[in-house]
This record gives C-alpha cells, sequence and structure tokens, in this order.
DNA sequence: AACCCGTGGGA
DNA sequence: TTCCCAAGGGT
C-alpha cells in the first residue's frame, strides 16, 4: 500500500515533525508508553474533546490499571467511570474487547491493525492510531482532523462523505506516515488541525505546511472539507417519575443496544405526540414497570439534546404504588434509597431529572 | 448508505 | 437560538 515517498511527502513529514516537537499540548497520555493507557485514551477521544477526557481518564486509569483489571470488573463500576462521557457502548466494547485480549491474548494488546480491528469497539482510526503510537508502526489515521487538514492541503473539493474520497484521503495519510516516528507524525497531523487547521478560522501564518497548502494558494480553506448538512435532531417528549414506596425509589436498567444502554434510570416512556403527560406517565407506569400509581406530581420539565433527538423530558414525583414490579423493556430494577440514586452509572439527562427532584420539597 | 449512538463548548 | 462539531464505531 505504501508508495514511494517523494522529496514532497519527506518535506512535509519533516515539517510535521519539527512542529509537533514544539508545538504540541500537554496530555496525560502523551506521558506514557503503555498501550493499555493509550488505547483507553484514543476510545474516550472518540467524538470527545481532549479537556473533557483528561480526568476521565485518570480516574479510569486509576480505578482500573490494566487490561485484566477492566476484564474482570464489575459492568457498572465500568459504565459508573464513564458516566457522563456519551457514547456509552465504548465502555461496554471496551470491557468486551478487554476481556478478549485477556483471554485470547495473554493480556497483550494486538500491535497489528487487522487483529485490533477484530476486538470490538476498534475501527479503522482506533486501530491505526494505538499501533502507530504505542508499536511505532506506520499505519495512518484518518479521524475529522486528519481529513479537514489533508482536503484543505490536497485541494480535494469533493464531499469528504464519498467513499473514493475516504480511500484517496486514507492512502495519503498512508503514505504521510511511511518513516520515523509514525506516531508523532499521525499526532501532528490532529494537532495542527485542532490547533491551527480549524474548522471556522484559520491560522495560515503559524501553519508548518502554509506553502504547500493548496486551500492557502486557491483562498477557500474555509470552504473545506465540503460536507453535507447535518439533519435536525427530532423533537421529542418523554415522561418519567421517581416512585417513592415505603421510602425506597424505584430505579431501572436500561437495556443494552438502544439509547444510554446499561445505564441505570428512572422509570419513563417516550411521549406519543400530542399526549398528556400526566396521563402517559400513569399508562406507562402500568405497562412498562407494573405499578399503579394513585397521584403523580409534575416537579418541571428538562431540556437535553442528543445526537438525534431533542428531548423535552417531564418529570414527576409518585408518594406511593402498589402491585408487584413487573419489567417490559428494562432489564432489570431495584428499590433502594433515594439517596442511593445518583450513586448508580446514569446519564447526564438522568442527573438533570435528578437535580430537578432534589429541588422540590416532598 | 443511512441511521443510531451523548455530551458540552463555542461562534 | 441555532448550528457545528470533537482523536468514530456498529449495523
Amino acid at each position: 500500500m505504501a508508495s514511494a515517498t517523494t522529496s514532497a511527502t519527506r518535506d512535509t513529514r519533516r515539517r510535521l515533525l519539527a512542529w509537533y516537537r514544539i508545538n504540541k499540548r500537554s496530555m496525560p497520555w502523551r506521558e506514557t508508553r503503555d498501550p493499555y493507557a493509550i488505547w483507553i485514551s484514543e476510545a474516550m477521544l472518540q467524538q470527545t474533546r481532549v479537556e473533557t477526557v483528561i480526568p476521565y481518564w485518570e480516574r479510569f486509569l486509576e480505578k482500573f490499571p490494566d487490561v485484566h483489571a477492566l476484564a474482570t470488573a464489575d459492568t457498572d463500576d465500568v459504565l459508573g467511570a464513564w458516566a457522563g462521557l456519551g457514547y456509552y457502548s465504548r465502555a461496554r466494547n471496551l470491557q468486551a474487547a478487554a476481556c478478549v485480549i485477556d483471554n485470547a491474548h495473554g493480556g497483550e494488546i494486538p500491535d497489528d491493525v487487522e487483529t485490533l480491528m477484530s476486538l470490538p469497539g476498534i475501527g479503522r482510526y482506533t486501530a491505526g492510531a494505538v499501533a502507530s503510537i504505542a508499536f511505532d508502526r506506520s499505519e495512518p489515521v484518518l479521524d475529522g482532523n486528519v481529513k479537514r487538514v489533508l482536503t484543505r492541503l490536497l485541494g480535494i473539493r469533493e464531499d469528504v462523505a464519498k467513499p473514493a474520497v475516504v480511500e484517496r484521503l486514507w492512502s495519503e495519510a498512508d503514505t504521510l506516515v511511511q518513516g520515523r516516528s509514525p506516531g508523532d507524525l499521525n499526532q501532528a497531523l490532529m494537532e495542527l488541525g485542532a490547533t491551527i487547521c480549524t474548522p471556522r478560522a484559520t491560522h495560515c501564518a503559524e501553519c508548518p505546511l502554509v506553502d504547500q497548502c493548496d486551500a492557502h494558494r486557491v483562498g477557500d480553506a474555509m470552504k473545506l472539507p465540503i460536507k453535507a448538512k447535518k439533519k435536525k435532531p427530532r423533537k421529542v417528549e418523554a415522561v418519567t417519575a421517581l416512585i417513592l414506596r415505603r421510602g425506597k425509589a424505584l430505579v431501572v436498567k436500561r437495556p443494552v443496544g438502544g439509547l444510554l444502554g446499561g445505564l441505570w434510570d428512572l422509570p419513563g416512556a417516550e411521549l406519543a405526540s400530542g399526549a398528556d403527560p400526566a396521563g402517559a406517565l400513569i399508562e406507562a407506569l402500568s405497562q412498562r414497570v407494573g405499578l399503579t400509581v394513585s397521584e403523580a406530581t409534575r416537579v418541571g420539565s428538562v431540556e437535553h439534546v442528543f445526537t438525534h433527538r431533542r428531548l423535552t423530558l417531564h418529570v414527576f414525583r409518585c408518594n406511593g404504588a402498589h402491585g408487584r414490579t413487573r419489567l417490559a423493556g428494562f432489564e432489570s430494577h431495584r428499590w433502594i434509597s433515594q439517596r442511593a440514586v445518583s450513586d448508580l452509572p446514569h446519564a447526564a439527562v438522568t442527573a438533570k431529572a435528578l437535580a430537578l427532584l432534589a429541588d422540590v420539597p416532598d
């Protein structure tokens, strides 16, 4: 796959590596060569900003310092360490992959892209990142930063979602990474995209590649990369309730596979459009947890935006319920003290509902 | 191919 | 407010 390295490529590589040595930001995972720690950082950094990741990475490595610790941990503890980061399948896949590594690979992180990609949650990007950064393999990465840098540098003025364009970009990234310090070369491309060649602004005066850049020459860097507009998130409403019975609150575990899979939550349901929240709540509790509540007090609502949904969540409190708990659409349930609810791994949207409930007196 | 899957920050 | 999007992966 590697093509002959031209002098222009060598020059680009030299400039990137020299620039990166001087300008790279300080990040905790740049202080280690531990493949496990690097892998965790790459999983957390998927679609997530560096500043957000740092405290999560520190805590995660402290709780689960190696593959075996992660593989044998309680899944609730893993999700608890992930709570608030989003895209929770990443955490479940991370532990699933750790089990495979622990059982089938002698606890050693694979050092080749093909084996890495066979693991759950590791795609082409993450495999290339781990192979190059942790194992000095000349494997390319292509993330949002690299796409932006390369489309501008090379003047690629086609929709970057097109498979042919994606393959071209992988090929270009592969050409650039052939040579010494592949991990630094890849990180230099990403760092340049994150700090200089940014989406809504360019800082071309500080760019080590400015005199090679096609978009700078043409003057259309801000229009690249070309991509389709994103669809608006659909508006949805839902209801949720803190149900108290004999001093205990009902919590339910959301099914793996869907939204916020594996996380604990207060029972509730999505609302049919135009439905009355209070009536829908009574119905939902009956159907989904088998309980009959006599009265539900609405304490307010919270707004929350997911990638493809804009949610208005109506929050209720129910003092008293009768019937035997029977679940439909939830994986399990517990009756626990109200104070203990927030200790279970839960999503940001659930935290908003809990905060609202805590603000309102009984 | 198109959709699903979180969250928070910045312009 | 609205929009974009940030070191993507799975189906």
